[in-house]
Order: structure tokens, then C-alpha cells, then sequence
DNA sequence: TCTAAATTTCAGTTAAGACTGAAATGAGAG
DNA sequence: CTCTCATTTCAGTCTTAACTGAAATTTAGA
């Protein structure tokens, strides 16, 4: 069992992606796998699809199921488990924004809530410093707020506002 | 010279940080030092400031201002080079936004691109497979457009759109 | 309960890239 | 032109984290 060309070509660059992605290159080729597979896969295909150990196959699904971006499934009379990702891109895009919420925004926000109070407190400290610190505040709070919201809108609304863009500002006032 | 203890583990975080959003940590460092600075810095001060090796202030440097993070500027009668980050958080955040582009989505678009015609003639792919290539290109060509629109926005109307947040649905039908 | 297949854990190895420091290069003052 | 201060380059070292493979554990059928 081999990969296609193609498939192979996708494979690897998610692979090598995966690592701007903020993931390694292994939970990322058995996220593309996964998706491009039209049946469920068992790690030991993966093993041999990917040339990989079969235990980094094994903590590689466990991150993608602590995403959300794996589930597991079994056939009838076959006690190994089987795996899949979801095929609706939009709900990996939802998976993602989530991720980097929480790994990117989540403790920045706490580092910088402490630190604008911990700053406001030495007089050593320059008021243009402190004023920085507290638009960086305000912006990544903002920022916060935005994903959250984004979040909790369904697929096919968020389709059409990507769709508009730029055009979204003619619904908001100049100035 | 050293920082304050509000400064340094805003510095100390951001360094930490850096390596999850796609640069290492002296970059973000740097970024951040200059950002809070009240004003331009030499690289000899940072170099005392953060304790990082001359070369690597050199380099990181580069690194920024190819991103347009940092600028350079001179004192009367000092040959020596200053540096200052943008102060407006927003045009930060245009320049993040350019780079994860750059970076993360217009390498991808290329691979679809070239991958989403390479899978049409292989009679061996399931179709199933091929839908799902054809999503994905579909999906990031949109999240790039969107991306470009992004950028243009003046600051202002980003701000506002940005509050509106999960509000802009309502200006879309739904279905 | 016992056995064999399947999965997970973990210590050691490997790989990638960040960082240092010495040497080379560049740039302005005299 | 030459000297000195400033900056950059680059080869080697160090750090971090991914990956492997053997051993331990878990699971389900007999």
C-alpha cells in the first residue's frame, strides 16, 4: 500500500507546514492523511504509508484527538482501532482557530493582565512604557474576544462573511 | 542598565512566545524591548539588556526589519545605528497578519494548486479524495483573499469591525 | 484466568536550528 | 590613506524537541 503521487506531494507539505502550524511534521502528515483517506485508517497503515515508528504513530493521533482533530471508530470482529478526521473544512478551520487561541492569546492575556498591574506600580518605569503595555492589553483582550466570537458562528454564515471580505466595512462607519 | 521587573517578564514572555508564533525568541525579544522602549535603542543595549551575543542582535535586527518591525534611525554626530518598533499595536498586527500569509498560507496555495491538477489524472485516486483536495484549495484560496482584503482596512475600521465581533452576522443572510 | 495481539510508555538517539565568538568587512574621522 | 569603531559573516557549539525501538501495559477473545 503506497500513496499516489499527489497524495504523497500533499502528505509531505502538510508535514513540513506543520511545523509553522506550531505542530510537528508527523501529527501533521497523519492529519492530512487522515482527511485525504476516503475510509478510516489503523496506525499500523499509517506506519507504513508515512515510514514512521509505530509509536509516534500512537502519541501523534493521541494530540490530534486532544484537538478535536481525530476520532476514533472500529469495524465489526476487528478489535484495533480505527481512525478519521473530519472532511468538512470548515470545522478544521473552527479546530484551528481554537488551538491557537488557547496557545497563542490564552497566556499572553494572563501575563499581560499581571504585568500592567505589576508596571503601574514602578515610578522608574517610563509612562510611555506603561501606556504600551496597556495598549498591547487592550488589543490582545480585543483579539480575544474576536476569536471567541467567531467561534460560536455556524459554518455556513462564516462562509459568506469571508466571502465579503473587505466588504464587511460598508456596513461601518468612516472615522 | 537593566529592566524593570514588570519589563523583563513582559520581555521574558514574549521571547517565550516567539518560537510558537513562527521566529525565535531573540527576535521576539528584541521586538518587544524596542516596542516598550520609550525610545530608540543601540544594539550595544540590547546586547547588555537581554545578554545575547552582538552577532545575534545583528541578525535578529535584519530579521525585523525585513518584516518592517523595526526601523532604523541615527542621533546627531553618532555613527552608531538606533532602532524603534512601530508603537501602534494595529500596525503590528497588519504586519503579523502579511507574514502568516506569506509564511503559512501562499506556499500551501501553491502545492493545492499544482496538487489539485496532478490528482485529476491519477485513475487510481478515489474521487472522494479528490473532493477533498478541491475543499481544501477552495478553503485557503478564500482565507488568503480575505487575508489581502484584511490588510488594506485602515486601522480605524478594523478597530470597529473587530468590537462588532460576532455582530457582523447580522448583516448576513441566513440559510 | 491465560494468551496473544494491540497499544502506550519511556530512555536514548538523532535532527534542526538558535546562539556564540572570532575573524572579516564596512564606514566615518582625522 | 589609514586608523578605529561599528557591524556582519560564518564555522562550530549548544539546546530543544522530535523520533525510534524495546519493554511494559492494556485489552479482548478463548
Amino acid at each position: 500500500m503506497t500513496l499516489t503521487p499527489a497524495v504523497e506531494k500533499y502528505v509531505l507539505h502538510w508535514g513540513e507546514m506543520g511545523t509553522r502550524w506550531g505542530t510537528n511534521r508527523t501529527v501533521a502528515q497523519i492529519q492530512a492523511l487522515l482527511y485525504l483517506s476516503p475510509r478510516p485508517l489503523r496506525a499500523d497503515e499509517i506506519v507504513d504509508l508515512l515510514s514512521v515508528a509505530r509509536s509516534n504513530v500512537s502519541t501523534s493521533i493521541r494530540e490530534l484527538q486532544s484537538y478535536g482533530l481525530v476520532k476514533m471508530t472500529h469495524m465489526l470482529g476487528d478489535r484495533r482501532d480505527y481512525f478519521e478526521s473530519p472532511s468538512d473544512v470548515w470545522e478544521l478551520f473552527r479546530v484551528i482557530i481554537e488551538q491557537r487561541k488557547q496557545r497563542e492569546l490564552n497566556p499572553t492575556l494572563s501575563m499581560l493582565r499581571v504585568v500592567a498591574v505589576e508596571v503601574a506600580d514602578e515610578k522608574q518605569t517610563d509612562q510611555i512604557t506603561k501606556d504600551r503595555i496597556k495598549n498591547m492589553l487592550q488589543f490582545v483582550e480585543t483579539t480575544s474576544d474576536w476569536y471567541e466570537k467567531i467561534q460560536a458562528i455556524p459554518t455556513s454564515t462564516l462562509q459568506k462573511i469571508m466571502k465579503l471580505g473587505a466588504g464587511i466595512t460598508k456596513f461601518v462607519k468612516k472615522g
